[in-house]
DNA sequence: ATACGATACGTCGTATACGACCTATCGTCG
DNA sequence: CGACGATAGGTCGTATACGACGTATCGTAT
């Protein structure tokens, strides 16, 4: 059963909504990690390698931008994927300063099986018990979230 | 202006979410990390040493439940926080396992000082933008959202 | 052509963040 | 009272995650 959620002033409200952030920040994170031991992934690992199979050839900036993480973080993410084989990291012809991620063949067949049903992980299995309704207002609330952070953070 | 939001399949709705999920954590370490250049703490640190001024001499143990973090986590937390001498570790006279952690006197004009103010962080900050009506939408979601999680997680 | 600002990336130092493991202490049972 | 499972917390190894900095390359202005 879901703790008490009295009426709170403005400032409760935000200390809950922080709590909250916290809470699901853990709890996305946790389940996966086991299967870490399993595969050998983590969920940021595996998150780099679809958006790397689905844009294959994406730059590292381009890369780091579609995760949300700094380009610093994306790279060590590639390295780590990179000495298991399953990315490749290829400098780009016409600019020799970008270097281009490619999945290697081995990835193909690990993204159609596999990260269906890592994606269907505990965000998945959490949204599964929820109706349409709700899954449709957490998915807005969401996106609404992100943009007025993201508004804040570029000034507007 | 927010980018498109085409009606999604239930996987588009997922990977939608995930997505934003990531740029809201971002968004939400960023810009008070640049507070730590001038304040010398983090985003978790300030967070800590809230709960640990709120609850004087918490156990460990309950501060990472309140933090929703791992023990071990907290644990480094509260070494850098004590070298800062924001902190103090006691061991409990009662039960020589648990050690308390204390808020130390200059903690007290910090929290009331500092505190409120970072707490009109970004996340403060991006709920003054919406309406009243928004707020309680996305507050909403976020407890419901978390709810699920944890229910799933305790294989309800 | 050369200088030079801009860009893309790698590297480094530090702080999360976790699970696994170790140790010390507590309660309890015999 | 001594054994022993349970509990609290410290430690370790690894993976994020970031900004700052350095380096190589590109475009452009001179």
């Amino acid at each position: 059963m879901p703790a008490k959620r009295p009426n709170l002033g403005a400032n409760g409200i935000l200390e809950q909504m922080e709590r909250d952030l916290a809470a699901i920040r853990r709890a996305q994170r946790r389940p996966i990690e086991e299967e870490m031991v399993r595969g050998g992934l983590t969920v940021p690992q595996t998150a780099v390698m679809q958006i790397a199979f689905q844009r294959d050839g994406i730059s590292l900036k381009d890369l780091s931008r579609e995760a949300s993480l700094a380009h610093s973080t994306v790279s060590g993410i590639v390295d780590r994927l990179e000495a298991q084989g399953l990315v490749e990291r290829r400098v780009d012809p016409a600019d020799g300063r970008v270097s281009r991620i490619h999945a290697t063949a081995v990835v193909a067949r690990f993204v159609r099986d596999k990260i269906p049903e890592l994606r269907r992980g505990p965000l998945g299995r959490a949204l599964e018990k929820a109706s349409p309704a709700e899954r449709k207002k957490i998915a807005w609330a969401l996106g609404r979230l992100r943009t007025l952070l993201e508004d804040v953070q570029s000034g507007a």
